[in-house]
DNA sequence: TTACTGTCAACTGTTGACAATTTACAAAAT
DNA sequence: ATTTTGTAAATTGTCAACAGTTGACAGTAA
C-alpha cells in the first residue's frame, strides 16, 4: 500500500476550491469569505488563506489586500492572452520533448494518444479533454524541464476552466482534433522538433479560436 | 505626496527576503526558520509563512511540507531553463509591444534606452543592469498584457539573482550589449515585430550564455 | 565498529482570539 | 432626489499558544 505524502490542509483546500472554480460552481467575481469557508470546511482561517495564495498563482482568484479574495473573471482578453502564452510554452515544451525524450518516455505518450483516440470515437467530450491534458503532462515529463513544467502546471487550471465553460459545444470538434495529436506523436517519434513545434502551435491556435467563439455566454466582458 | 497602497506585512517580508536572496546574503540551500525570522523582524509567523509562499512562486525558495523553507539552488540547468523560457516570453512581449504600443509608450522606452546608454558609458555595471530591467518593465507595459507581465515579473527575481552572481565579470560586456537595445527601440518605433523579436531573442540568448559561463563559482551543481 | 531504537529538542501545522480596516446602511445636509 | 457623514457589523490582518512531526543523538545490542 502506498501512503500519501500527507498533504497539508493548505493544498487540500486549494484543490477543493480549484475544482469548484473550474466547474463554474463558484462564479466569476464572487467573493470568497475566509470565515465562512473556514466554517464550511471545518478548518481554521490559516489554511484558507494559504490556499487562496496558491489559487492566486494559478490565476483562479484575485487577491486584494484588506479586501479579500474573489473568483477571477474569465474575460475574452484573458482567454486571448492565456493562449498566446500557452502557444509559446507548449511549443517550447514540445521541442524539448523531441530533443530530450528517452525511449521509455514514448510508452506513456503513445498510451495517452490511444486514450484520446478512444474518447474521440466514443464521443466522450469530458474524458477527451482530460486525455488531452494527460497527453501534455506526459509530454512535459519527457521534456525534462521542471521549471517549464511548473509554469505550465500553474496555467493548466485556467485552461481547464476555459474548456469546461465551452464543453457543451465541443462534441463535433473531437475527431478533427485527434489528427493534431497523431501528427505530434509521429514527429516526436521521428525526432523532428520543427514539425512537432508547428503541429502543437496549430493545435493550440485552433483551441484558442474555439474557446474565444464558444465561451461568450459564460463570461463577463 | 503619494501614499503607499498600505502594503501588508506579507509583501514587506517577501520583499526583504527577496532582496537578501538576490544579493546572495542568503546562500542557496540555507534553511529559513520561521520562528527565528519572525523574532528578527518583530512579526509573528503568519506573515512569514505568507511571504514564503510568495517567494516560492518566484522560485527563490523551495517549500517542503513539514520541513520548512530553504533558499533555492542556482544550478547550471536552472539558468539554462530559465533563459529558454525568458527568450520565448520576452520575444512574445516584444512583438506585442510593437503591435500594441501607443505613441505615449515610446517616451519611457526611449528614456530607459538613454539610461542604458549613459550607464554603459560610465561603466556603471550595477545601474546598467537595473536600467535593462527597467527597459523590459516599460516594454511590457507597452505590450498591454497583464498576464504576460505577471509571468515575467515572477521570473524577474531569478534573473536578477543570476545577474547579480555574475556582476563582477560583466564590465567589459556593457558597450557591446547596448546595441541590442538601440536596435530594439528602432524596430519598436518602426513597428517591425519580426526584427524586434529577433533582436530581443539575440540579446536574451547572449545573456544566457554569459550567465552560464560566469556564475559557475557561485553555484552548486 | 556498525546498526538499530528510543528520546528529546527544534520546528512546522493549525487554531482561536483580538486589532484594524472596510463595507453597508441609515440619518442628515445640500 | 442626491450627496455626504456617521455608526455598526462584517471581514481581513496579526498574533501567540498548542499540537504534531521531524531530525539528531545518545544509548544499546549485534
Amino acid at each position: 500500500m502506498k501512503f500519501k505524502p500527507l498533504e497539508n490542509l493548505d493544498e487540500q483546500v486549494a484543490e477543493y476550491l480549484s475544482n469548484r472554480i473550474i466547474r463554474g460552481q463558484l462564479s466569476p467575481g464572487e467573493r470568497i469569505l475566509e470565515t465562512k469557508l473556514a466554517r464550511e470546511l471545518g478548518v481554521s482561517r490559516g489554511p484558507i488563506r494559504a490556499a487562496l495564495r496558491i489559487l492566486e498563482n494559478k490565476r483562479l482568484v484575485k487577491l486584494v489586500p484588506r479586501r479579500g479574495a474573489q473568483v477571477s473573471e474569465l474575460s475574452v482578453s484573458f482567454i486571448d492572452r492565456l493562449y498566446d502564452i500557452l502557444i509559446e510554452l507548449l511549443a517550447l515544451a514540445t521541442r524539448k520533448a523531441v530533443q530530450n525524450r528517452t525511449r521509455k518516455d514514448l510508452t506513456p505518450i503513445r498510451r495517452s494518444l490511444s486514450k484520446i483516440e478512444a474518447c474521440a470515437l466514443k464521443g466522450d467530450t469530458y474524458d477527451y479533454y482530460n486525455a488531452i491534458f494527460e497527453f501534455f503532462v506526459v509530454e512535459i515529463e519527457a521534456a525534462k524541464d521542471p521549471l517549464l513544467a511548473r509554469l505550465l502546471r500553474d496555467l493548466e487550471p485556467s485552461a481547464r476552466r476555459i474548456q469546461f465553460a465551452s464543453l457543451a459545444r465541443r462534441k463535433e470538434d473531437l475527431k478533427r482534433n485527434v489528427v493534431y495529436f497523431q501528427d505530434a506523436v509521429k514527429y516526436i517519434e521521428a525526432g523532428d522538433p520543427i514539425l512537432a513545434d508547428k503541429v502543437i502551435r496549430a493545435y493550440a491556435q485552433n483551441e484558442k479560436e474555439f474557446a474565444l467563439n464558444n465561451t461568450r455566454t459564460h463570461i463577463k466582458k
